[in-house]
DNA sequence: GGCCTAGC
DNA sequence: CATCGCTAGGCT
């Protein structure tokens, strides 16, 4: 489990005296080599959720929420600039800065202590559940109310302790004329007191001991960072925006003809050799030098060979003893191209290679671009470095907006004032294609990107050079862009979408190419005469809410725009897990259950090997069957689901207790025979305790009981071919008929923007 | 719980 | 005909 990110564990304040605005000017900012970002200095509040939260720690401030419009009634950032005390140049055991803090308020009463998240819950979607500065973590002594105007200033570290208190007032420091009433801030920051003070006075990152600073200089540095880091984020167009309204970085990364390379990889053929991965008569991956000879995806192996007779072929490999009537997972398979002992009949296709493999690049790309911060590298507040999220076996999402944050510190810690050094990151020879001509360093968001496409190239890197695979990346302010791009140049390239070019590219952009527009809700676009994002655009008003309704009309035109604010989810475990084979018609009730043997069998494998490295079980089962109805074969699956029997002694499944409670679902089943396919499912993984014991041994007890819960009437009937058959015919799209398309779509937002008024906290939810 | 859409 | 095998998520 990750821990979350939490603002809470140190604390050191500053105290602020309004006089000393004066003085911060006085430090010509150019001398503060610290990252930072021109944007117009209008103020929105960061992450309106996150302003709910309770973060207010100077004692009796009630959390404020935010004007109607969103915004706050919040001044200047000048004041946070300053003086400090109790600012050691040794990190603090307890943790790093992670942000500044801002209160102020006029005579008489408490400030309104609107707390400002600290962190953007994109990067830190762990951030909305941390309570913040809680009342627990709340300083001592700050009254808050006081005659004259008070500041309450603090830099806030890791962790939740609070180190001491300080408040300024008007009088007390100096004449300086007062302001009014200041609600307080939080800010980001994305500097240390080390980095602050290896920033500030050259010392060479390895210096031993750098000198302290004078205090309010290393003050304004930081809060320069915080400033600039702040402005960067607001007011940005609503495309480049996430939920929380910050400007986000975001990759998408896609393996090329991935079944192929693990396959060529294995199989030791070059890679400019025509290659494909066949599962039993069809190809499910093309390499290119193949795609270059004709051959696609779906094609048939006879089909593939009249294109290229030369193309090798590799076959899946194949599980479940050939012919045989018995089942003894023997993994079988068939060399590089050609003879293999497989056998459709009584054999299955077995896709772990892909899987484990996938997690290998999972593995290593987390490891590359780490989500927690570097142990040695502490200069940096703990900002996680990125958020993965695997889409599917070969493309992953990673927020990378803090990790653009960060190096973009560093260089600006290192004085790295090489701004034509925003490269496109060539370091591999791998230079990223920027729609709409080269990134512009002098647009912030241009370089943001240009940071981004050299973390893609830095990951593409580490996967090539210690996997040997090749992908492709995308990389945008959003998913559905980075996604888009991903794909527009492959294999082994990696695309940049500058925002300034997205309106090009949505308006010729098939429709089929942009994410959830693939099916039939791109096909009822294309009924209204649609085939590109553009002409969708174009559509005269009220077309769409009149086909679609107010809700999916106005995701789809979000997204026509190439707006999204679907945030990269952290997940890079798979949420349920099933074995398949579609076969010949049988009736044969033997034949069934060899094939639910057979599905158990693998199915328990995995689990046993998944138990032992998350820590969990499943508690659902679920089988689905084709079979027919009316006599007639019915193509659409139907299923039927239970809970899981009870686990073997040390957690794991012997595939006899799975078999049997899967045949006891399909029994309850009176439309399964004839049956043409059968799916065993798994599901709503809950912690468990790791077995000791690998698979082999725990298969000897088998513990009877079947069906673990409901359906204690498993002996019900099986046959009774000719059922009621309750089902309507393949249904016509008449305007009777329900209307499921672009549901997911609607659905996402809607979440989202109920996290927005509720509950910020239950958008994300941890991994099991 | 069961079915549907969308994707790789 | 129905290309296979697999995953995620939505609605009722
Ligand atoms: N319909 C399918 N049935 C079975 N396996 C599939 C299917 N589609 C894709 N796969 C598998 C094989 C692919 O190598 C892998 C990744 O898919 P995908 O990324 O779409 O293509 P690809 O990786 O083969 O080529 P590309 O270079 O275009 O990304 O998933
Ligand atoms: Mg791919």
């Amino acid at each position: 489990m990750e821990a979350p990110f939490n603002i809470r564990e140190f604390v050191a304040l500053v105290t602020i005296p309004p006089e000393q605005e004066v003085l911060l000017e006085a430090i010509p900012e150019w001398k503060v080599p610290v990252y930072r970002r021109p944007a117009e200095p209008q103020f929105r509040p960061l992450v309106p959720e996150a302003a709910q939260l309770p973060l207010d720690f100077g004692a009796g401030e009630a959390p404020r929420a935010p004007d109607a419009d969103g915004t706050a009634s919040v001044p200047r950032l000048a004041p946070e600039l300053l003086q400090t005390q109790a600012f050691d140049a040794e990190a603090p055991a307890g943790g790093l800065p992670v942000a500044l803090s801002a209160t102020a308020s006029s005579a008489g009463r408490a400030a309104p202590g609107a707390g400002y998240g600290a962190v953007q819950s994109q990067a830190t979607p762990a951030a909305g559940r941390a309570p913040g500065l809680g009342a627990s973590g709340a300083a001592e002594g700050e009254p808050g109310a006081g005659a004259a105007t008070q500041a309450h200033y603090a830099v806030l570290l890791e962790g939740g302790s609070v180190l001491a208190s300080r408040d300024a007032s008007n009088n007390g420091a100096a004449g300086g004329g007062a302001s009014g009433s200041r609600p307080r801030r939080l800010f980001p920051m994305l500097m240390t007191p080390l980095s602050g003070l290896r920033a500030l006075f050259g010392g060479p990152s390895s210096s031993p001991a750098p000198a302290p600073p004078a205090a309010p200089v290393l003050q304004s540095a930081v809060a320069v960072c915080a400033t600039t880091l702040q402005r960067s984020r607001r007011q940005l167009p609503a495309m480049q925006r996430g939920a929380s309204g910050e400007a986000r970085c975001i990759l998408h990364l896609d393996l090329d003809c991935y079944y192929c390379q693990v396959e060529q990889k294995r199989c030791n053929i070059p890679a400019d050799t025509p290659c494909a991965v066949q599962q039993w008569e069809g190809l499910i991956a093309v390499n290119y030098a193949a795609r270059a000879a004709g051959i696609t995806r779906h094609m048939r192996v006879w089909e593939a060979k009249k294109h290229c007779p030369e193309l090798q072929l590799v076959h899946v490999e194949v599980i479940g003893k050939e012919d045989g009537p018995q089942g003894g997972n023997k993994h079988g398979e068939g060399g590089t191209g050609a003879a293999g002992v497989r056998d459709r009949q009584s054999q299955k296709a077995c896709l772990e290679r892909y899987r484990s493999a996938s997690r290998e690049i999972i593995a290593l790309l987390h490891k590359t671009a780490p989500q927690e911060r570097h142990p040695r590298h502490q200069l940096m507040c703990s900002l996680p470095g990125a958020v993965l999220e695997k889409a599917s076996i070969d493309e992953v999402y990673m927020d990378v907006t803090a990790l653009v944050d960060k190096e973009l510190q560093e260089r600006a810690d290192a004085d790295d004032s090489a701004p034509g050094a925003c490269g496109t990151g060539d370091a591999f020879g791998w230079g990223s294609i920027v729609l709409g001509g080269p990134l512009d360093p002098g647009c912030e968001w241009e370089r943001r990107l240009a940071v981004g496409a050299q973390v893609a190239c830095r990951l593409r890197g580490a996967v090539r050079q210690q996997l040997g695979f090749t992908c492709s990346a995308g990389i945008a302010c959003n998913k559905l862009l980075a996604k888009v791009a991903s794909a527009m140049n492959k294999p082994n390239q990696q695309t940049v979408v500058p925002p300034r070019a997205v309106a090009d590219l949505m308006a010729e952009l098939p429709l089929k190419k942009l994410r959830n527009f693939g099916g039939k809700l791109g096909a009822e676009l294309a009924e209204l005469g649609c085939s590109t994002a553009g002409q969708v655009l174009a559509l005269p008003t009220g077309a769409l809410e009149k086909r679609f309704g107010p809700q999916r009309a106005a995701c789809i035109t979000a997204a026509m725009h190439g707006c999204s604010d679907e945030p990269v989810m952290v997940r890079e475990l798979p949420k349920t897990m099933l074995a398949a084979k579609s076969f010949e018609k049988t009736t044969s009730s033997a034949a069934i259950a060899r094939w639910l043997r057979i599905l158990a069998e693998e199915l328990a494998e995995r689990l046993a090997a998944d138990g032992a490295e998350n820590a969990r079980r499943p508690r659902s089962l679920s089988v689905t069957y084709r079979g027919s109805t009316n006599g007639v074969y019915n193509p659409t699956d139907r299923s039927k689901s239970g809970s899981m029997p009870r686990a073997g002694k040390n957690g794991v499944y012997s595939a006899e207790v799975l078999a049997e409670a899967a045949a006891a679902l399909l029994r309850r089943a009176d439309d399964a025979v004839p049956c043409y396919r059968l799916a065993v499912t798994v599901g709503d993984f809950t912690p468990a305790a790791l077995s000791c014991e690998q698979g082999s041994i725990a298969r000897f007890f088998a513990p009877a009981a079947a069906c673990g819960s409901d359906s204690g009437a498993a002996g019900d009937q099986g046959a009774s071919p000719v059922a009621p058959a309750p089902q309507r015919h393949p249904q016509p799209p008449d305007d009777t008929a329900v209307h499921r398309v672009g549901l997911t779509l609607a659905a996402a937002y809607r979440r989202r923007a109920s996290g927005r008024l509720g509950s910020a906290a239950a958008i994300q939810t941890p991994e099991c």
